[in-house]
DNA sequence: AGCTTATATGAAAGATAATACATATGAAAA
DNA sequence: TTTTCATATGTATTATCTTTCATATAAGCT
């Protein structure tokens, strides 16, 4: 189990699989910002909203810069970019419903 | 929380987010099989594929049809294929290590 | 019908991750 | 240098998913 391209997809999805972390990259899509407007816009606590952020840092899925104490979250666009409008025209082809879509039967 | 795309992400990824069901991605992309077929290549329980296999077509990830008293799983390449293009452009990008990578420091 | 092979399902046990709370670090201003 | 604001980390609890074992359904053969 868990080799070759199998196993860079697991620690990729399994970072990815987190309505939190999701919903980090869906606000920062939008534009850059800091943990606490993360925190306010997606009425999450801070330590929260942070702890979620590293697992994006780490596999670079977000960028992060110092500006005075504040600290500044921005996406990475091409790869999350890319993913996104993946998952979108898989939805918009296979899950009309937007909740269980069992399209083919048998 | 979980509203929009994020929602729809959201179910998607954590389908994903698991290296048996990545594993089975990767085998039905070579080739479609049968659960037992799958199971004796990926060393794992009939059993434990079979649940695995539910969530993937609920999702759309792969098809299925009988053939005598087999069941043929066979992917969904559209989808799959472009999703593991996108992890793989990544990969290559950023995550040179395979592990832990944190590429930009600060 | 009864037997065999193939696959699916239920449920309990075990493993893993998410969350909240408390606290620590870090940067800048007074 | 002490105070304040911003962010990060440690840890324990809770929640969730995975896995295994036992069993059920389903199809075809004798």
């Amino acid at each position: 189990m868990k080799k070759g391209l199998s196993e860079t997809c697991y620690r990729f999805f399994v970072n990815l699989a987190n309505p939190t972390r999701l919903a980090v990259l869906e606000q920062l899509e939008k534009q850059p910002m800091s943990v606490n407007e993360l925190a306010e816009v997606l009425g999450q606590e801070q330590s929260m909203v942070s702890h979620n952020l590293k697992p994006l840092l780490e596999c670079n899925f977000i960028y992060s810069r110092r500006d005075g104490k504040r600290r500044i979250y921005s996406v990475n666009e091409e790869t999350i970019h890319a993913l996104f409008r993946a998952v979108k025209n898989h939805a918009e082809k296979y899950c009309p419903t937007g909740g269980k879509c069992r399209l083919n039967d048998e």
